[in-house]
DNA sequence: TGTCACTACGCAATCGTTTGCATGAGAGTA
DNA sequence: TACTCTCATGCAAACGATTGCGTAGTGACA
């Protein structure tokens, strides 16, 4: 293998010390701006490249955070992409560590950054899960720079950025509001999940905001699929008076629950106004095109990196929250506004 | 931020040198038992973690890999993930470079390793680009340890670890054979794709093995979309003897041409067997539900990880080779072998 | 001409490890 | 007792950078 060309070599070259160099390549004052032209001229001939590695050690930022993601599933790639992305744009490097694959170890987070330096570490989840909650915890206990993406764990606990499921929620019912509907359903995901009871309580909150009564008859639970939405929608459909919209908290769930509406005979939108959430790609296709709300998951993951750098850069600061709104997306299955 | 555990704390609390727990650590002969076990015992007790980075540095291993991908898309995951699972085995890391993200710069790959100070690297390729092959050639100037992943590239010029595409296409195309089908066409992607190339081929050398012969006018081409596939398979059917079994370049293509076919009023497999490539989980659900052959995107990754260890352990070796199989998955699209 | 303040650079320690070489203690031998 | 030899450990350089401190050299000023 090559050896790596080094400020030492440059030194060498120019029969400068490699302090010289280091400090020309930094551009500090108090040099010769002759010297310092030198030594640059003769590093870019030299095709010198600095170690990040090697800076790390010496006190600087090695230049790699760690991304730690629930699984490797299609529907956490949105974020990976914004997270890698926004690393490039500052010449950072992600390290990927999915906890799936780690979980059957006793990985504490922490040790990824003693082992590998990194000057950060962003981590991703979806569902609760006490062992990471617990290595979280130390995190915070250590000190180490991360923030939480996703998952909110109560005001002023860690910095987090995540989808706001509240101001989102309230975009589609407030839509379906104007569109002139006062009774609305809801099919909601696993409780467990984070995004199930956020979403569910945003519901309900959004209902009070807009005056409505929460009706319980109105409601569905389950997992984020379609079978599960496809039942649950019949249940609803079966009692006296139905509800004129149904909101899905997921688009799955809302492609199940339109099924549903459709077995029964009755028209989208006109007998039954429909919105997911989500965004899926088939949600464009499906008949009617579905209304749903865009989850801006690489922005999410963009802006984890932005918080990221900017909690490594000023240290002691008060904990930050972001949290980034859906968009709106209105199709057919909720109907024109007026 | 908590000051890290180094040696330096365990050799201080035990009063011996750092070399000694560096030693000991490292289980190397001429150490007194009794000391290697005090060592080891505090070091455990302080909870000390070695810091890769710093090892890396005095010229072992950063235990890092860079790998390199073209996008960060769906169809890449199965790569990712059998190089992160093989990664996690062997206690490293991967960091993650989609080079879409990167070639508006000019980041030679060889930079990856002087910058991060990586192991080795992974890069991952589909189709063909000039800036990605003359990156390469720089590799192998470098002498840095390195695996191509799913591109070939010529007998001999690098390691590579790939889907044995004629292997693979030998294995539908006998399948077919076996099922008593003469007239078999194909349905391909992209020729600028390695895929695309290396399928055509397969399928034309498949034919001569089984002393068949190469009928132009059932050939298709085209991107490796339904829509291409579903014009394309119109033209096929158009001519005066139409071919009894149709291999397609991959799975989507599969599912357009099942659409000509059925519009056209024709049975599959009655009057047309399907077999299609990539095993997609759309392939399940279609009716019928499509042959095809499975491809071993994780097992790739994972041996790419392998090969990449044993390159990195044993240097100067000659370029090794791996083409892996993917697996014949028999549905109702080809009918049943007698 | 002596003093002072700057400028421009060199020296050496440091980050956390590894490792070749030196060295001290004890054991074995003559 | 004096001489090796081996074992167990210490010392210090090295990896590739950064940085506090020390110090020649220069010019201004009295």
């Amino acid at each position: 293998m090559k050896p790596k060309v080094t400020i030492k070599d440059i030194a060498a070259k120019l029969n400068v010390n490699i302090s010289t160099v280091s400090r020309a390549l930094n551009d500090f004052p108090n040099l010769k701006d002759s010297t310092k032209k030198k030594v640059l001229d003769t590093a870019k001939e030299m095709n010198y490249c600095p170690s990040h590695i090697a800076q790390g050690l010496s006190g600087k930022s090695t230049r790699v955070l760690a991304l730690i993601t629930p699984t490797l599933d299609p529907h956490v790639l949105p974020v990976i992409r914004g997270v890698t992305d926004a690393c490039r744009k500052m010449r950072y490097a992600p390290m990927l560590f999915p906890n799936d694959y780690w979980s059957d170890e006793t990985v504490a987070f922490a040790d990824i950054k003693d082992k590998w330096m990194v000057d950060g570490m962003l981590i991703y989840n979806i569902v609760y899960h006490k062992k990471i909650s617990k290595e979280v915890t130390g995190l915070k206990n250590e000190e180490i720079p991360f923030v939480y993406i996703n998952k909110y764990l109560g005001a002023g606990i860690v910095n987090t950025v995540s989808v706001d499921n509240f101001k989102s929620v309230y975009k589609a019912i407030n839509h379906l509001h104007k569109l002139g509907h006062k009774k609305i359903g809801i099919i909601n995901g696993n409780l467990t999940s984070n995004d199930g009871r956020e979403r569910f309580d945003a519901f309900k909150k959004s209902l009070k905001n807009l005056k409505f009564k929460y009706n319980e008859q109105y409601v569905g639970y389950g997992e984020f699929d379609k079978i599960t939405a496809y039942n649950e929608m019949r249940k609803i459909l079966s009692v006296r008076t139905r509800p004129t919209a149904i909101f899905c908290s997921s688009d799955l769930m809302a492609i199940g629950a339109m099924k549903a509406i459709r077995d029964k005979g009755l028209q989208i939108p006109d007998d039954i106004a429909v919105a997911g959430f989500d965004d899926i790609a088939l949600g464009r296709y499906v008949k009617p095109s579905l209304t749903t709300l865009r989850t801006p998951l690489e922005e999410v993951g963009a802006k984890a990196v932005e918080l990221l750098m900017d909690i490594i850069k000023n240290p002691g600061q008060p904990v930050k929250e972001f949290g980034l709104e859906a968009e709106l997306i209105t199709r057919q299955s909720s109907g024109k506004e007026k």
